[in-house]
DNA sequence: GCCAACGTTGGC
DNA sequence: GCCAACGTTGGC
């Protein structure tokens, strides 16, 4: 049986890392370090494969909205810069021989042609039940149903 | 800048 | 193991 592919929605600010960061250039990868939530963590050390698609998101931007397609590159290893002091993301808790933080790689796909607001999103019923839109909703790392892909990703070619 | 919704921490 | 206090997230 073919491999089943995942899909997922990466939250970032984007004053901090934004879409435009990752499309710099074709093809490039970077490694989504921070994650700092345990529920989150799960999803990136267990369930993200490679080759899954994610969304990429921009919170607490003007407006909040999915912006673009990333690729999963490389799966669950543990995030180094929790071990390093002069890191933002610096967790005393996480040791080297048993880290308490993961994270991926991910490979730029592609930029939508324009931001999709949250606005915009909620208005679509296929999407009610989207993690993203759920209220109180704070998880950086959630998992997208293939459904909900497929009808973003239209409205992003439309 | 406000504040609701969460997650975490720590006293008991 | 409960739960109040506190810190953070993130839309508005």
């Amino acid at each position: 049986m073919a491999k089943q592919k995942n899909y997922w929605l990466l939250k970032t600010e984007p004053e901090c890392y934004s879409i435009d960061d990752l499309a710099a250039e074709p093809n490039k990868t970077t490694f989504w370090d921070g994650v700092r939530n345990y529920q989150a963590r799960n999803y990136l050390r267990d369930q993200m494969k490679k080759g899954d698609e994610v969304f990429f998101y921009h919170s607490n931007a003007d407006p909040p909205a999915i912006v673009g397609v990333a690729t999963v590159v490389k799966e669950g290893y543990p995030d180094f810069t929790a071990f390093d002091p002069n890191e933002k993301h610096y967790d005393a808790k996480s040791k080297q021989s048993e880290p308490t933080w993961m994270m991926v790689d991910i490979k730029f796909k592609r930029k939508f042609k324009r931001p999709l607001g949250l606005t915009e999103l909620r208005e679509l019923k296929e999407l009610k039940d989207m993690e993203l839109l759920r209220q109180g909703s704070r998880l950086s790392v959630q998992p997208v149903r293939p459904k909900e892909f497929e009808t973003i990703l239209k409205l992003a070619l439309a």
